[in-house]
RNA sequence: GCCGACAUGGCUCAACGGUAGAGCACUCGACUUGUAAUCGAGCGGUUGUGGGUUCGAUUCCUACUGUCGGCACCA
């Protein structure tokens, strides 16, 4: 029987040979290392017989797929020790994720931390007991029974969802089985190094309707090393938290007082707010925008008409009474810059017709979803409402989604994970319309050579849409940008043009963001560049330190001239010491010290200090400034 | 909204069933300073809010509010 290895060598092998016995065959530490193997494409067990020639790749915990299985394998052993622990709860699902792995339990009392220290020492026990992950194959109705006899009503939940005539497949290690698809680990003993981190609720199948189970997250590693490695950079992690560095760096703050998820931008974030938005505007002028602004609040029938009061109400501020008439906080922008296409008529002539505005939204969001600048109950979008004729579709689509992308680099961002979201099964709008549109968010995407993932059925009923993501600090992900085809408003506000036959049509909408929301995107930027921005944005570039008071007045002179060059500066007057000032500095991560004492006075110079750099030893005013004002116009 | 944890001076954190303590910041004074914290003194809280238990609570119970970690939501 031949076996094809992934560099294409082909070695002979007797039947029933397993994978861990060919690893073995090549070396004891490549057997020793190897967490799963693919055989013609399918990851299986590492004692699965081969019997007919086959192509064999291996798998260590340093790839995807083993790590996969390693954790996998640990949520086993997790929901073992739970079921050692506490016997009367039901297990449910464990799944490995991105970082580690969770499993469900249905407990009535949930988990305090002291539990979770527990069954993390329990799991260890277990581990050490080197059980086998011992696979057995079953009819539908057997696992039906067995899963019965062990009161594992969630287990019979989940085999109601598989066809009858499916084999299904159990994984047992010591006394506790799972129903479980595989692969996994040859034994508990694999698994060296274990980590619970935290609990929480979760629903069961992930629906709100039903009954909230207490999950488990937790993480392991094949050594204490790499167990180290991760929590140490997940405590680094931490350390650029947007909320963190929002008030060590006095950006903004958030008020009980004024309301959750209302947002204060405190002069040094609201500095970087402006500049993030004079060259947003700078941009939107050069692709041909044009520039609108839009009242905070609007009568309720305009919030009738556009569908909002009846599909979007519950995350809608309550009503405001002026007159006898309710009037609603805006939640979007559209139906007011739609408003502005209706002030006229409009010809097929003037179109496309960009309408960009940097709207203030309220929405009423859960509590429990408020996070930092991340999730707020007020913002301001980078909105943007493209209405073109159906020719124009391709060519408009391409430029938004171009320009999108270009942004982003703009402010240093390199990575981030774009979806395409399709029909979904409640849908407005022609099917044609959506194929036409589907086409040519795709087509673009393509054609600008970026990665995507397809998310079908995932648009909104509304259109197709594109969204771009951006990962925390703590990788977690959130919506920036979108580009989302409207078939809803334009209908229910009837929006027209006439064409050149002199008879009306119905415009194509383009709902678009580019930065998302500004709080969330500042959040993501604060984030990304771990508080260490780029010159162009920070609020401060130049913090000039006089040695002692002598040289107040020459440092004061040179504020002066970097403030007349438009470099944003301070004096630190203060009476202290030049380390201590230089440590502020440093804190606050100023990226430039200009340090002045005798030397600087006699020689009219700056000595100056970079940020996390040091000295860069001793400079003349003018050319400073010039190496400042170049960093500034390179985006630096 | 749901599950859990938490809530002490501007910030970071400590303590306790008998009416709270430190560092930083701030104010004042001395020092006149050369690349990540000079020294000294002072100011500042009744311990998120309401209710209860208790002779007495900040400490225990409870409701609310908010924050944090998840879940759900996120046109």
């Amino acid at each position: 029987m031949n076996i094809t290895f992934p560099d294409g060598a082909i070695k002979e092998y007797p039947k029933n040979i397993t994978p861990i016995e060919i690893a073995e065959s090549i070396s004891h530490g490549l057997a020793k290392q190897i967490v799963v193997a693919k055989v013609n494409d399918e990851l299986v067990d590492l004692n699965f017989e081969i019997v007919e020639d086959a192509k064999i790749m291996f798998f260590k915990f340093d790839s995807e797929e083993g790590r996969s299985v390693y954790w996998h394998s640990t949520a086993h052993l997790l929901a073992q020790a739970v079921r050692t622990l506490f016997p009367d709860v039901k297990v449910t699902i464990g799944p490995s994720i991105e970082n580690g792995f969770y499993y469900d339990f249905d407990k009535e009392i949930p988990f305090t931390d002291d539990d979770l220290q527990k069954i993390e020492q329990k799991m260890k026990e277990l581990a050490k007991l080197k059980n086998i992950y011992k696979r057995e194959e079953l009819s539908k109705q057997e696992a039906i029974d067995k899963f019965q006899k062990m009161g594992e009503n969630y287990k019979l939940e989940l085999l109601a969802d598989i066809p009858n005539d499916e084999i299904i497949s159990i994984y047992t290690q010591g006394d506790f089985t799972d129903l479980c698809r595989g692969p996994h680990l040859t034994d508990t003993a694999k698994i060296k190094s274990i980590k619970l981190l935290k609990t929480s609720g979760a629903y069961w199948r992930g629906d709100a309707k039903n009954k909230m189970l207490q999950r488990i997250y937790g993480v392991s590693f094949p050594s204490n090393k790499e167990l180290n490695k991760y929590l140490y950079n997940l405590e680094e992690a931490k350390k650029r938290d947007h909320r963190k560095l929002g008030k060590e760096l006095d950006l903004y703050s958030i008020s009980d007082d004024i309301g959750p998820g209302l947002v204060l931008w405190h002069p040094n974030g609201a500095t970087m707010r402006s500049i993030v938005e004079d060259y947003w505007k700078k941009r939107h002028f050069a692709k041909d925008y044009k520039l609108v602004q839009t009242p905070h609040i609007g009568k309720a029938e305009l919030w009738e008409k556009s569908g909002h009061l009846g599909f979007y109400n519950e995350s809608m501020y309550s009503a405001i009474e002026v007159d006898g008439q309710e009037y609603y906080l805006k939640p979007m922008n559209c139906p007011f810059h739609i408003a502005i296409y209706q002030s006229q008529r409009r010809s097929y002539r003037e179109l496309p017709i960009k309408y960009a505005e940097m709207g203030t939204v309220y929405r009423y969001e859960n509590s429990g979803s408020l996070h930092g600048l991340m999730r707020v109950r007020g913002f301001t979008q980078d909105d943007a409402h493209i209405i073109c004729t159906p020719q124009q579709l391709d060519a408009e689509v391409e430029n938004v989604v171009e320009f999108s992308i270009n942004t982003l680099r703009a402010f240093g961002f390199e990575k981030f994970d774009i979806y395409l979201s399709t029909m979904p099964e409640k849908a407005v709008g022609e099917k044609s319309d959506w194929d036409k549109a589907t086409v040519a968010l795709k087509n673009s995407l393509q054609k600008l050579n970026l990665d995507y993932k397809v998310d079908e059925g995932g648009g909104a009923f509304y259109g197709p849409k594109i969204d771009i993501k951006i990962k925390d600090a703590l990788n977690r992900s959130w919506q920036c940008s979108t580009i989302q085809f409207d078939f809803n408003l334009p209908t229910r506000f009837g929006m027209e043009y006439i064409g050149e036959d002199n008879a009306p049509h119905r415009p194509f909408m383009i709902h678009r963001a580019l930065l998302g929301s500004i709080e969330r995107f500042f959040g993501t930027l604060i984030e990304y560049h771990a508080g260490n921005f780029p010159v162009w944005l920070c609020p401060i570039q130049v913090k000039v330190l006089p040695i002692s008071d002598q040289y107040i007045d020459y440092a004061q002179k040179i504020n002066e001239i970097l403030i007349t060059n438009n470099i944003r500066s301070e004096v630190d007057f203060r009476n202290e010491k030049i380390g201590y000032k230089i440590r502020e500095a440093e804190m606050m991560k100023i990226p430039f010290m200009f340090i002045v004492g005798q030397k600087e006075m006699d020689a009219n110079s700056v000595s100056v200090r970079r940020h996390q750099e040091g000295d860069l030893g001793s400079f003349r005013l003018a050319d400073i400034i010039e190496k400042i004002q170049k960093d500034v116009e390179e985006k630096k």
